[in-house]
DNA sequence: TACACATATATGAAATTTCAGATACCTTAT
DNA sequence: ATAAGGTATCTGAAATTTCATATATGTGTA
């Protein structure tokens, strides 16, 4: 059997969006919701669209390496995707989320004002 | 001032409800959901309506202790109610859980039916 | 152009903290 | 006494934090 390069490249893309979209675990999905900088990042990303890691530093008012670690893990299961802009890097949550997965995102974001609102007030960026 | 011990009493388990029902912050609630067996059991109570504790060790194949030490996490935080009925004990999710939390644990169990149709499989109890 | 330097972010490695699992033991109801 | 369930304690593994350093990009200057 042979396969055309071009089919080969489509089935990967296939399985990689099966992966990010239909293959995130509800039990990876909560381990990544389950600690303080990471829920934060998750609850501000889903009100603001897109923050770079500076702003998420100012916001929650933490060290750059521990901002930037947290990133990692929630980029690595596939909850945001980060795009580079010069000097900075902009995250935002993963468009291919599944929806059930982005729904807790944005009702826990919309009934939690307590507990964002301080960070949020924190941001001093132009555009957000 | 003076305060009979009955008043006392009514305005402790007042405030003890307060804290289970409004005081649940989203970190404490998702900590709750970071976890297989918390996760699978809170999915099954939403799906079930109420289990005692040896349904959970039968549909999740794990010993008592552990599935009890479990439970006393959830009840500890307000997710689940127990009841005692003669020899055994009966968890239901907490009737007085926030909205918004109540919305994550049906819409995950909802559009997750690969994680936890196993364990349901397993449960031989005739009133579940 | 080349070079020095500053800023934003990522990561390796070690130290620390947190948490799940196991065992033994305790309580309550029948 | 027996069955169902709860809990204290210990232990090992995994997650988190921190510091130091690496990488990437941009700026100024000769």
């Amino acid at each position: 059997m042979k396969f055309h390069i071009r089919y080969i490249t489509y089935e990967i893309s296939y399985v990689m969006e099966l992966m990010s979209t239909c293959l995130l675990s509800p039990l990876t999905f909560f381990k990544c919701l389950s600690e303080d900088t990471r829920l934060k990042t998750l609850l501000m990303l889903s009100v603001k669209g897109e923050l770079c890691v500076c702003d998420l530093t100012d916001a929650l008012q933490l060290s750059q390496p521990k901002i930037s670690r947290h990133l990692a893990d929630l980029r690595k299961c596939g909850l945001v995707l980060d795009t580079r802009k010069g000097k900075w890097v902009y995250y935002k949550l993963h468009p291919e989320l599944p929806s059930w997965a982005l729904e807790v995102i944005t009702n826990t974001a919309s009934h939690n004002g307590e507990y964002i609102n301080g960070p949020l007030a924190n941001l001093t960026c132009a555009d957000c």
